[in-house]
RNA sequence: GUCCCCAUCGUCUAGCCUGGCUUAGGACAUUGCCCUUUCAAGGCAGUAACACGGGUUCAAAUCCCGUUGGGGACGCCA
């Protein structure tokens, strides 16, 4: 039984990073109908919070990643890492360290300076009569576990094959801090033994903790499990993604008008690949994941490629979908107010001629605006370049003819236009341009007989007659 | 500094494991054309890559070594 877990700190929002890594950890455990475990790693106190948490949780459910158990938090197991830790020392495996952080900081800078590696000496491996429980409480001291310094670690990664590690190379690590927490690399061995993780699935930011981590599942006589890192996620600049590079946290794209499962296909695009094909249903993720097709090499973060496909999922999704999703939108937008009814039949409508031209939510509020508002606002260069004397006698034409046309349809409307282009010898876009401009207040909109069609006879009357006026006005 | 990872168009990638089928394929972006009442969408076409150097081989993007470049880690952060 496969049984996976995703383990972000509660020292942020949900990022694009840590998203892609739950993504793959759920991607692979839905593939093998393993279990998805969420773990919120929050064994550092004074960076953890619970609006963090909250957070981690909201983008995880928006992207659609649900997991099966947890979320676990580290901080109601102290006991049981203390106790792991315990025994460890009784065992010898592990040792109390008496070097304060400071002395071990001013050690580490000077071992830099020398241009020597950065290790801990080990000074205190060896202490003898070591203190006591009692005697440690007092002093504050630290558990240091014992690195083995000979021979070699071999890491057999999923992803980037057989790794070895000299083990000279690794240092005592602290397990236990003086104030009696655990630390990252201790407690993630004990929760994932304790709750049977097969596969660990992270970033390979992590690969070199990984030997490491490997000798404390030895020491507390364990099995290993299986580890696959994944590639980093780049900016533009080829360093680590951070905020320099734009928005990162995942409800950031939430709130610019993205739909997650674009956001959750271009995530998983980004190292993984299934031959030629870009566009992927959840189904089709869950059926063709493997690590086989998951890249070695670090990935570029790519925003146009992202609303590329946020537009294509927009263009795919159903109307009626869509304008359930875009009403907080029109709200932020203030095109409607907080509680407003809109027909949904008529938005759906609406939607259905503006998809194919909103790449995200936001746009396609904005482009709603004009078939919702009651005033049009005339852009400047449009309004001077069709509302004129040319335009002036054709608006009222078609206004007149409008007046008594009952079948509002777009069949219908196009006869009229026909006609009246037919009648003056003129291109049809000499009488749409200016409808248009009168309609939206822009040059850009979708077919002329569908916008007519949706705003309805009675606005369309009321806009012909305003720009009517304002030529009126101005010539 | 030490250790680890990585290297195909500007970007994401296919091909690499199991060398010849490759004048290196697809996608985003970009340029042009078509469609067209505008804007899109769509269609067609174009520009554009095997980091470099050695080997192995009849043959290397594909295997090996080195160089260079990039990334990551080296914490009483995770």
């Amino acid at each position: 039984m496969v049984r996976v877990r995703f383990a972000p700190s509660p020292t942020g929002f949900l990022h694009i990073g840590g998203a892609r890594t739950a993504l793959f950890n759920y991607l692979y455990a839905r593939h093998n109908n393993g279990v998805f475990i969420l773990r919120i790693e929050d064994t550092d106190r004074t960076r953890s919070t619970e609006e963090y948490i909250e957070a981690i949780i909201e983008g995880m459910k928006w992207l659609g990643l649900e997991w099966d158990e947890g979320p676990f938090r580290q901080t109601d197991r102290f006991d049981i890492y203390r106790s792991y830790a315990d025994m460890l020392v009784k065992e010898g495996k592990a040792y109390y360290c008496y070097c304060s952080p400071e002395e071990l900081e001013a050690r580490r800078k000077e071992a830099i300076a020398q241009g020597k590696s950065p290790k801990y000496d080990g000074r205190c491996r060896n202490i003898e009569g070591r203190g006591t429980r009692d005697e440690r409480q007092e002093k504050s001291v630290a558990v240091r576990f014992k690195m083995p310094q000979e021979g070699q670690t071999v890491v057999d990664d999923l992803i980037k094959g057989k790794i070895v590690f000299e083990n000279n190379q690794l240092d005592d690590l602290i397990i236990m801090r003086s104030d009696g927490t655990p630390t990252y690399n201790f407690t993630v061995v004990v929760d994932d033994v304790d709750i049977k993780i097969t596969h660990v699935i992270r970033g390979d930011d992590h690969l070199n903790n990984t030997p490491k981590q490997i000798h404390i599942y030895k020491a507390l006589g364990y099995d290993i499990p299986l580890f696959a890192h994944l590639p980093m996620i780049l900016g533009s600049d080829k360093t680590r993604l951070s905020k320099r590079h734009g928005a990162t946290s995942v409800m950031a794209y939430k709130d610019m008008g993205y739909l997650p499962d674009a956001l959750v296909n271009y995530l998983v695009r980004l190292g993984w690949s299934y031959g030629d094909q870009e566009i992927f249903s959840r189904e089709e993720l869950i059926k063709y994941f493997s690590f086989e097709n998951v890249g070695k090499a670090a990935a570029i973060f790519n925003p146009e490629k992202l609303l590329w496909l946020n537009s294509q999922y927009i263009i795919n999704a159903p109307a009626e979908k869509l304008a359930e999703l875009v009403i907080p939108f029109l709200v932020k937008e203030n095109i409607i107010s907080e509680g407003q009814d809109l027909n949904k039949e008529w938005l759906s409508k609406a939607i259905k001629t503006l998809k194919e031209r909103s790449k995200t939510l936001i746009e396609l509020a904005n482009s709603l605006r004009y078939y919702i508002a009651e005033e049009i606002e005339y852009d400047e260069k449009a309004k001077a370049k069709f509302l004129n004397e040319k335009s002036r006698d054709l608006l009222i034409e078609l206004n007149d003819r409008l007046t008594s046309v009952t079948d509002f349809s777009t069949q219908e409307l196009e006869k009229i236009f026909k006609e009246i282009i037919e009648k003056h010898n003129i291109k049809l876009g000499s009488l749409a341009q200016p409808v248009r401009v009168a309609m939206t207040g822009g040059t850009e909109s979708p077919g002329i007989f569908e916008v007519l069609e949706i705003v309805g006879k009675e606005k369309v009357l009321k806009r012909l007659e305003k720009a009517i006026k304002t030529i009126a006005n101005t010539f």
